[in-house]
RNA sequence: GCCGGGGUAGCUCAGCGGUUAGAGCGCCGGGCUGUUAACCCGGUGGUCGGGGGUUCGAAUCCUCCCCCCGGCGCCA
């Protein structure tokens, strides 16, 4: 049995000089001068610098002169204080256990895209890396906490389907014994049928596209939350998105300050999204702004990636795009009463061109409109015909919407793509490793 | 799927028709009493993505294929 050690932040922070410690790790870095040995060790919270000198030190001096980077070691020593060492704090060594030697570790800096992809397992010791997963961790329990909070249920629905959602050229197929299934693109028709059990639920599953997608924004393989409720309007859920997303935005700037700061964040551009309500457009609206900036687009076509990033230029916190025509968006969206033209969906887009992060909309809630929308986009009514149940037992007002966990961690981190914001990306060209 | 860029040493790249393909970094050896992407000296390092072709001669030109990166559509 091991024997718990402090983190490597403790030592820093509360360990005064002289304190006798022992701390677990890897060697991050290793500098041999002169009759002494610097090495700098990593663990998840922090890094601080070992000095080995052959006085004072019980171990044999070879186990030392072997350290190379990434070298697993158990170091006791004592607490000194010393500018000289990064930190301003340092251990002098007094026992060096080696778990593990490492050979000339493959990354030293400098290398391109598609090679540390390939090392993509060991590119996740980086300072970068490290600071992306506990951001990504402090997103996740923001929005679950917001959640928690407000009283809604977790869900867990399944991943393997019979059936789509959208589109159904996007579909991951799998062996199901001696049928078909589908890996899940969503979970919302399924989260429909437990807002009846449930009221207002949510779920965070993984969620799979199989789009030939090569862009920065999308990944074949990204985490989905998702959340539905009875009784809420299209505006009730646009309330929620704001609730969440600026919860997000506020525990990753108090919690996350010093990763955010590595990842030379400018954090005063998130603080307008810490305070709702955020602005709403029409896609009307929308239109109008874009053709102010030139981009001509019929009305009833779908604005694309260009376009999405103007838009996003208009706005220095999110904001909700809404009321889409009804041809360009999926058949389950309750069409506006007002303007049967156009339906009750909304998105929310992130400003500095990051673009959208959640798509919802108020549910079709009436049998006959969303029998004949399942009939008018060319699908079986059979394969739904227990959604379909949900209209017919009971039917009531709900909305819902999916957050691209992804998307939301990039645009609060600040990074260039979607892939850093996921230990191990997938897409088209890449399952490895 | 379409458009663009690329594949030369372990890594990042230069070389773009002419001897035995180069540099920096890394790595190995040596030196240095405090390093911060250490420094100094020496050494090591290549089927030039793969096949076919043109040529006296191909990393270099042509052709087919493979792989990767960026962008578009789609979406979260």
């Amino acid at each position: 049995m091991f024997e718990r050690t402090p983190d490597i932040s403790d030592v820093l922070e509360r360990f005064d000089e002289g304190s006798e410690v022992v701390i677990r790790g890897w060697i991050h870095r290793v500098f041999k001068v002169g009759g002494k040995v610097f090495a700098w060790v990593r663990d998840h919270s922090g890094f601080i610098q070992v000095v080995f000198d052959k006085s004072g030190l019980s171990t044999e001096w070879e186990s030392v002169e072997r350290l190379s980077r990434e070298s697993s070691v158990e170091v006791k020593g004592s607490v000194r204080v010393d500018e000289r060492a990064p930190g301003g704090k340092e251990i002098i060594a007094t026992e060096l256990v080696v778990y593990g030697y490492s050979p000339p570790f493959p990354i030293k800096g400098g290398e391109d895209v598609e090679y540390l992809l390939n090392v993509r397992h060991l590119w996740l010791r980086s300072r970068q890396m490290i600071a992306l997963l506990k951001i990504k961790h402090t997103v996740i329990q923001a929005l679950k906490d917001w959640l928690l909070k407000d009283g809604w249920w977790e869900t867990t629905p399944p991943i393997l389907t019979g059936s789509a959602v959208e589109g159904g050229a996007t579909l991951f197929e799998v062996k199901y014994f001696d049928k078909a299934a589908y890996l899940s693109q969503s979970a919302q028709l399924y989260l429909e049928v437990l807002i009846f059990p449930l009221n207002r639920v949510w779920a965070l599953t993984p969620s799979f596209r199989a789009e030939k997608s090569r862009t920065r924004r999308h990944l074949s393989e990204y985490w989905h939350l998702e959340v539905e409720a009875a009784w809420y309007d299209i505006d009730d859920m646009m309330g929620v998105a704001e609730g969440l997303v600026s919860h997000a935005v506020a525990k990753t700037i108090e919690e996350r300050s010093n990763e955010l700061k590595l990842l030379n964040r400018d954090v005063t551009k998130l603080e307008s999204a810490l305070h709702p309500p955020y602005p709403r457009v029409t896609y009307d609206e929308a239109l109008e702004i874009l053709a102010r900036k030139g981009f001509s687009i019929k009305w009833g076509e779908d604005y694309g990636a260009d376009e999405e990033k103007a838009l996003t230029e208009e706005f220095d916190k999110p904001f909700f795009v809404t009321h889409f025509p009804k041809r360009i968006k999926a058949f389950y969206m309750k069409e506006d009463p007002k303007r049967p033209e156009v339906v009750l969906g909304f998105d929310l887009l992130a400003p500095e061109g990051y673009g959208e992060v959640i798509g919802g909309s108020q549910r079709e809630d009436d049998y006959e409109k969303l029998y004949n929308r399942v009939l008018m986009e060319g699908l079986d009514p059979k394969d739904y015909e227990w959604y379909l149940d949900l209209r017919k037992y009971g039917s009531v007002p709900h909305s819902g919407f999916g957050l691209g966990i992804e998307r939301l961690v990039m645009w609060i981190a600040g990074i260039e793509h979607i892939r850093d914001a996921v230990p191990f990306p997938r897409w088209r060209e890449r399952i490895y490793p």
